[in-house]
RNA sequence: GGGCGCUUAGCUCAGUUGGCUAGAGCACCUCGUUUACACCGAGGGGGUCGGGGGUUCGAAUCCCUCAGCGCCCACCA
């Protein structure tokens, strides 16, 4: 025996993976079907660990780039590494605080060189964890997103934006974290409901009368530069033109009428703070005010505000001038207001809106040219909804702020006049923080691209443009996994840009899976501690258990609990392929010599219907894998190899031996379990040695020929025994008997009958007693007494009953004249024979129990 | 304020154009050392598909409505 009893996945993991690496498997494989198919891997953090949810994106990816492999198709799946551009330097800062310093400390290049040594130091963790997860990925066309391949098409598309105007740089509100000293996108705020309150403060109007408005931020009065109403608000417009003025700095300023203003909300009237507020700043556009600066990136007021207030923090100005205005009888109200602010996504801190100089991106054409390609469906979302979901989102998008203003990312390749503020040119000698172009000096740009920006560009990098170029047949690539989280921040932008630096969509299609909830459904998290770490899962269980496990019970665009019970379910099964292999080893000769020109000759009725269920099998995995369906591939896998193959052929086959069909039965269920569950099934493919090759570049099976009506023989034997075993359950009384008269199936199959009931003897015999057995075209008793047949009455009289309710059902379906006149014909057959067959139960029931 | 999703067995979830007696895994109950597997085998119990209404010959599935849960977006003064 070659194959200990338990499949003990940590003993091959390894070696397997191995094997797979060295012999050259994961380069791209060659075309038999004269298609391409290709993924990009989500590139994970270089220096992080992978969680679950990486695990989740792998499996699923993997499963498809193993079928596409083995249906012949030219694949590659190309993973990547990601230098995470702000996460890795939070991390970082964190370090440098740690050692008391701080990153003003050190030149931007020394600053880089520092992160870049530990981004290396920590760097390998995922990729040891990719190979893990069973990822049969192609490593020799592995990209890290600060690889020059990355910058050069980072800095061309820049370019081509720069030339085609698509890109400007303007004073604009950005998101600013005061804590980081960095703006970010919209998209990278979050949001939290923040409960304070709502002041309402009096501003005296120039030549008498008063205005009320309403605030959440006094402090931010400093900077007032004008008051807004609705132009037709009753209450106000008699003021619009007027000036007011602003309380303790005693300022005049205009008063303003916006269609911006809601009527409804706060009292109707708002201060304006161009600098620090993105409608105000609108507002301040439309009606050409002035913008005043009144905080700095530090969160602090500056000079622009008077002494007592110079310094301080936002919060405790807010005080002071909440005071202060108590003080002078200015504030009329104050109620009770919760409403939400924007927060760093990282740390936390009050997002505060400043006015800075940056570089930003006219996203309308590029939104609009993405939305024409997603309504036009050229791009297939799973779940469907998020195409419409992300159109949506993209038609109210705002200008893209890409400039960051952290040392960890690609440079902007941007450099600014020292004599002309206006004059910005594009060169991309970022090494030099001055150059000199037409005898004119310029200064560089020291901000970084958004991390966002490089890797929206990730499809055509690493198929286009990185190595040379070698894998831009594969582009566009076929399908873009991910969590349904970064539809936005990425899929929409990796459309968009793709569109405009290609001409070509990224991808053909989209699936987006949903979170990985707990067992109980709550969200992982550290502070609740119940994280599940993927190492430790393999570890114990298994790669394959994980995987699997994750992937069964799951649609595309679902959150979803996930617990041990379903990676205990899964090890089960890679411990069922094991056990069946042994048995099939068992059996086979040694050396056993495979068949090599196709598929063995069915010989009994197990081998058609076998035959018959994994051709089955093989195509209807395929398409539901075709189709993202990929849990009930996986559920199909599992069913059709331990219901079909172990508990009815293997069984069978202990009656009915044939050494190449079992042979044969073993290698298909290989092939179409593994996708799902690599390593065991290649484990196993190594373990026999029947061939030399690897599973994984296998073909994909395909149909075999059958005799349908052998296969249906096989049914009916299935039928009887499942009726055998039923009533020698219930009457739990030993083994028993079969009669039969004049029923040539049993009596061909009496011993494979026998051994699959558990019979004491199948005996053909002229005068049966007993029990008739209720299977339909069987002429089958089971010889027992009347002791016995009687305690089973109770049991007959139950099924009696139900089989009378469901012929009572039919007939009034079938009587229903709307019905029959209008349902489908087949629909309508498949009745008139189901209420055939529960009358003729019927029959036979009551025959039984008039005979006790 | 806007949008999306969910509610099916004790638990976690499938259910693809409306059509077999609504399924699976786990859990539960009974029985079982049989030629691979106790990480097993055989059998079984358990659901008025969140409530109500409608369309239809027929609804878990389509429409309306109510309730509960969750997520996302927003320039919520």
């Amino acid at each position: 025996m070659k194959l200990a009893s338990a499949y003990e996945s940590q003993q091959y993991e390894q070696t397997i993976y191995a094997l797979w690496e060295t012999s050259g498997a994961f380069r791209p494989s060659t075309s038999r079907s004269g298609k391409h198919y290709s993924i990009v891997m989500p590139p994970p953090n270089a220096n992080g660990n992978l969680h679950i949810g990486h695990a989740l994106t792998i499996g699923i990816e993997d499963v498809a780039v193993r079928y596409h492999r083995m249906i012949g198709d030219a694949t590659v799946y190309i993973p990547g590494a990601d230098h995470a551009g702000f996460e890795t330097w939070v991390v970082f800062e964190k370090e440098l605080e740690r050692q008391g310093k701080s990153r003003f400390d050190f030149s931007r290049e020394e600053i880089y060189s520092q992160v870049w040594d530990f981004v290396e130091k920590n760097r390998g963790n995922m990729e040891v964890q990719l190979r893990e997860l069973g990822a049969s990925c192609d490593w020799d066309h592995l990209v890290f997103t600060l690889d020059a391949p990355v910058i050069t098409t980072a800095y061309a598309t820049f370019k081509k934006l720069w030339d085609d105007d698509l890109v400007y740089r303007g004073k604009r509100i950005v998101n600013y974290c005061t804590k980081h000293k960095t703006s970010f996108a919209d998209i990278e705020v979050d949001h939290k409901i923040e409960q304070g309150s709502l002041w309402h403060i009096r501003y005296d109007i120039v030549g008498g009368g008063e205005v009320v408005v309403a605030t959440t931020r006094p402090e931010t009065l400093l900077g007032d530069t004008a008051i807004a109403v609705h132009p037709d608000d009753v209450r106000f417009k008699h003021l619009i033109g007027k000036k007011a003025i602003v309380p303790i700095i005693h300022r005049e300023i205009p008063i303003v009428g916006d269609d911006a203003i809601d009527i409804e909300m706060g009292t109707g009237a708002v201060k304006v703070t161009p600098a620090h507020d993105p409608t105000d700043y609108e507002i301040g556009q439309r009606h050409s005010l002035e913008s005043i600066e009144i905080i700095d990136s530090n969160g602090l007021m500056n000079e622009h505000v008077p002494m007592p207030f110079k310094g301080k923090s936002v919060l405790d100005a807010r005080q002071k001038i909440i005071d202060t205005l108590q003080e002078a009888n200015q504030i009329v109200l104050i109620e009770p207001y919760s409403h939400s602010v924007g927060v760093c996504y990282k740390c936390g801190t009050v997002i505060e809106p400043l006015l800075k100089e940056q570089w930003f991106i006219r996203v309308a054409p590029l939104a609009k040219r993405a939305i024409a390609t997603l309504e036009a469906k050229q791009i297939n979302f799973y779940p469907h909804s998020k195409s419409d979901e992300l159109a949506t989102y993209l038609g109210q998008l705002r200008d893209w702020n890409i400039s960051r203003q952290i040392p960890w990312g690609i440079p902007i390749p941007a450099f600014q006049n020292e004599a002309d503020d206006n004059d910005w040119i594009f060169d991309e000698r970022v090494d030099q923080p001055v150059i000199t172009v037409d005898g004119k000096t310029y200064r560089r740009d020291e901000d970084t691209f958004d991390t966002w920006f490089s890797s929206s560009q990730w499809p055509y990098i690493l198929t286009r443009d990185a190595h040379n170029g070698d894998l831009k047949n594969f582009f566009p690539t076929n399908l873009m996994e991910t969590g349904f989280d970064i539809l936005r921040p990425w899929v929409g932008r990796m459309i968009m840009l793709s569109l405009y630096a290609t001409d070509e969509i990224p991808f053909e299609e989209v699936y987006l899976h949903g979170m990985v909830l707990d067992e109980h459904g709550k969200k992982m998290s550290k502070s609740r501690g119940n994280v599940m770490n993927p190492q430790d899962v393999m570890r114990e269980h298994g790669s394959d258990a994980l995987r699997l496990g994750l992937l069964s019970a799951r649609s595309a665009g679902q959150n979803q609990a996930f617990g041990m019970s379903k990676v205990m379910a899964a090890r089960n099964f890679c411990n069922k392929l094991w056990n069946i292999a042994r048995y099939v080893e068992s059996k086979t000769s040694e050396p056993y010599e495979p068949l090599t020109n196709g598929a063995p000759v069915p010989e009994t009725n197990a081998d058609h219907w076998m035959m018959r269920e994994l051709s089955r099998a093989a195509h209807k995995v395929g398409r539901l894998i075709e189709r993202h369906q990929y849990a009930e591939a996986a559920e199909y896998v599992y069913h059709v190899i331990w219901d079909d193959v172990a508990d009815w052929y293997v069984e069978a086959s202990k009656q009915q031996t044939n050494v190449d069909m079992l042979a044969w039965v073993l290698e298909t269920s290989l092939k179409i379990a593994h996708p799902f569950v690599p390593f065991v099934t290649e484990t196993i493919w190594q373990k026999l040695g029947w061939h030399k090759s690897l599973l994984m570049l296998e073909p994909w099976p395909t149909a075999e020929h059958f005799d349908e009506d052998r296969a249906r023989d096989f049914e009916q034997i299935q039928a009887l025994v499942a009726e055998v075993r039923m009533v020698c359950s219930d009457i739990n009384n030993g083994k028993q008997t079969l009669l039969y008269r004049d029923d040539e199936l049993i009596a061909n199959n009496g011993p494979l009958i026998a051994w699959l009931g558990r019979l004491k003897d199948v005996t053909s015999t002229e005068e049966p007693k007993g029990l008739r057995l209720a299977v339909p075209g069987r002429q089958a008793w089971l010889a027992m007494d009347e002791t016995t047949l009687y305690e089973h009455q109770s049991k007959l009289e139950l099924r009696l009953a139900a089989a009378r309710d469901r012929a009572a059902n039919l007939l009034k379906r079938l009587s229903n004249e709307g019905y029959v006149a209008q349902a489908p014909p087949h629909v309508v057959e498949e009745s008139k024979q189901q209420l055939a067959e529960q009358q003729a139960l019927v029959g036979r029931l009551e025959k039984e129990l008039n005979v006790l």
